[in-house]
DNA sequence: GACGGATTAGGACGTATGTCCTAAAGAGTG
DNA sequence: CACTCTTTAGGACATACGTCCTAATCCGTC
């Protein structure tokens, strides 16, 4: 019933459909066109457009798991760790100056529409919090950890939106090196 | 023809549920209701939804340019300037939690229906972006000023979003201190 | 009070959408 | 091949929406 290769490519397509052009805006003829299925098959697969919501979350949130996973496998330093974080500003530019920040604009979006998958999208942005919090936890941060976790989220959160409004290379460019710098300069404090 | 009781009411009411709702979330029965007219009647003041998105923009640079202005008779100091802009996030602490920042939300929705006036919304942001620019060009920031300004739009974005994901009060008023804090350091800096 | 332009109400129209239903096609098993 | 369960196609259905049209109402002026 589920998990089969149609399931998948729906989720798929309707993961990057609603970060291109947003949940509500996007319509079953739109994931149809992409996947090359009939309108009327969806309801095999899901039972509303809000299950397809919540399928999309819950891929987001794999996705992210298996992203942080890999920033762990990648080094085990902390700060290292947190610019991992920070770069996909970068390694995502053009995306980002295109359709925003996918986590942003979707938890936005859904609390304008009220919702019921607010929370669950929320879920997202507590993955990196947490780990986040967790890096600045073992470089000494102690109870600022989690001040710290959010100012990186803020800070990313922002640079996105603006990248979005003004399409600007160097701005996320300067920033993502800003924020680094400010990364070293907290990591000193914590230390000390 | 325009400029009348009923004008100014629909530019209000949408503007206001354009807010809170969405643009494309909102219909003209959603309007029609707030305002008590009818729905055909509409299309005597405006010939399309577009042409009262574009009245509504007109009308948050309109008041972005009196809210400034009224900053600007508030005080001379650049610096006390600069942080008048970030006590929005304070003023409107309850509205950008519930719904996020008027400019950074409408932006983004703009760019992801490819809409025509993503370039007016943008503009919101420019009246901002250019008048705090001005104000550490006067603190002799030199260079530095419009980077400043673009730092000081992307943090209060990213609060705004944070904000609005997890309704924290705290975390709001936490980083006004600690933007005004970073902003004290800037200028130091600048002077020297 | 009569006229005329400004304003409004109400509904028609075509389209798009989410949802649902049913018949057909596909795939695997005996 | 026959049978069955899974999967798909295609369209029906009610609803909501943006747009447009027309008749009615308001209101100031003569």
């Amino acid at each position: 019933m589920s998990d089969g290769k149609t399931f998948e490519q729906i989720v798929a397509s309707a993961d990057d459909l609603f970060y291109r052009q947003g949940f509500e805006n996007t319509s079953f003829a739109d994931i149809a066109a992409e996947v090359g299925i009939s309108r009327g098959n969806f309801y095999y697969h899901f039972k509303s457009k809000d299950e397809i919501l919540n399928a999309v979350i819950e891929a987001r949130l794999a996705d992210t798991r298996a992203m942080i996973a890999a920033w762990e496998a990648e080094t085990e330093d902390p700060e290292g760790r947190i610019c991992c974080y920070i770069r996909i500003l970068l390694d995502h530019q053009s995306e980002i100056m295109a359709h925003g920040c996918p986590v942003g604009t979707l938890t936005s979006e859904l609390a304008k529409l009220n919702h019921q998958a607010q929370g669950a999208a929320n879920g997202i942005f507590t993955l990196f919090r947490d780990w986040l919090r967790l890096q600045f936890e073992r470089l000494g941060c102690g109870a600022e950890s989690d001040r710290n976790a959010m100012r990186v989220l803020a800070w990313s959160q922002g640079v996105a939106t603006l990248a979005n409004a003004y399409r600007d290379e160097d701005f996320v460019r300067r920033e993502v090196e800003e924020i680094t710098g400010w990364l070293r300069a907290r990591v000193r404090d914590c230390a000390a």
